[in-house]
DNA sequence: AAAGAAAGTGACTAGTCACTTTCTTTATTT
DNA sequence: AAATAAAGAAAGTGACTAGTCACTTTCTTT
């Protein structure tokens, strides 16, 4: 009934292997990664289950794609976090609140079950080492983009960790335990924390 | 060869059941939950796989009472770390160094993912909710016994979230990713800022 | 248009897993 | 000491999973 769309075959394989990726990426997401079966990625992706290994050799490989591209997607949600910013509210409470936000959403809560996984999986720390560098190093650049006159405080670097830290361990602690009042109280001594490190005129 | 301890049937059936929680503690801690099986578990016990369901009817079942018996086990290790504080240092700086080496061991690297594994199982977050509930109300208890002179400065409770969680989220990323020059840098700054709001005497 | 290559399918396999059933050993009761 | 009950071992059972394979469909080359 419909007319075919005549695509090459770069571009069809392109399709296929992007849909595995976003697949899997969404099962890790909503299943966490160890309840991700092969089954399941091809049953979301529109294939037969066959058919990933047309393009991934093993279900390891193709987790590891995932990963990547799921880092990638990282990356573009702190532009889009960042440029939600308005130049006229605070800027260290603003910062503050879009990290918190951030570090909730679900894609970040998946890269914490990727480093819990890792701790008992070489081969995935493998993968996820290098992308965790860069990630980590990605959200320091933008924290000294942002505060430019900072990043020659003392201790800048080391504020910065316990800013980015505190609202990961609250986020990891948030899966099985929720006490948003605790968090409140947390949030809003980070942000005198932060004033603390990142501005020069503080207390 | 061997005379029989001659045990009664109340105490052997005891014995078996914590021969099987350690064995599975052991076993979160050594492969993860995710790779907990009860062949795994049957044969680190010294028991038959079949003989754990004498005594827990699921695996679910057995894996909440290990669950219980580690947090159990945390508190100890609270009580012998807070021992070895030795009261002729810096008590800030102890403090914080115990509780960055207590949040990287075996015990609580297994705990977070307990964590992880509560996102998306619903009958564990039952289980783990209230145990680390407990958990985290205990460390604040500790915070406040050893800083009582603390407890009614301003943001008191907010500070305590930012020293456990930052220590937690560092502990989780290290996982994946070993940086212990930034993680250094990171502690120093923690006791700056504990000082600012554990001492009355601050900056 | 014919021939070949690549992509995709769906059934199958070997292995693993949680849990059950059957049988044996050990403890308790009378 | 005989009878009964509890604990444990050992052998199953059926569901599920990663990966394979023979075959079909879609695209590319000649």
């Amino acid at each position: 009934m419909q007319l075919a769309p005549r695509r090459t075959q770069q571009a069809r394989s392109a399709v296929t292997q992007r849909k595995l990726l976003d697949a899997t990426i969404d099962c890790i997401i909503e299943q966490g990664l160890a309840r991700v079966t092969t089954t399941e990625v091809g049953k979301r992706a529109g294939t037969s289950q066959g058919a990933i290994f047309k393009h991934f050799p093993t279900k390891a490989v193709l987790v590891s794609a995932a990963v990547e591209r799921l880092y990638a997607q990282l990356i573009d949600d702190y532009r889009d976090a960042i440029a939600e910013l308005s130049p006229d509210v605070d800027l260290v409470d603003a910062c503050i609140d879009a990290l918190w936000r951030l570090f909730q959403t679900p894609r970040l809560l998946a890269v914490y079950d990727l480093h819990i996984s890792a701790r008992t999986d070489a081969a995935l720390r493998e993968v996820v080492g290098p992308m965790e560098r860069a990630h980590r190093a990605k959200i320091r650049e933008l924290a000294a983009l942002i505060f430019p006159d900072a990043t020659d405080l003392p201790n800048f670097l080391g504020g910065i960790e316990i800013i980015i830290n505190s609202v990961q361990g609250a986020a990891v602690g948030s899966m099985a335990l929720r006490e948003p009042e605790v968090v409140a109280e947390m949030i809003v001594a980070i942000k005198i924390v932060a004033r603390h490190f990142l501005e020069k005129d503080n207390d």
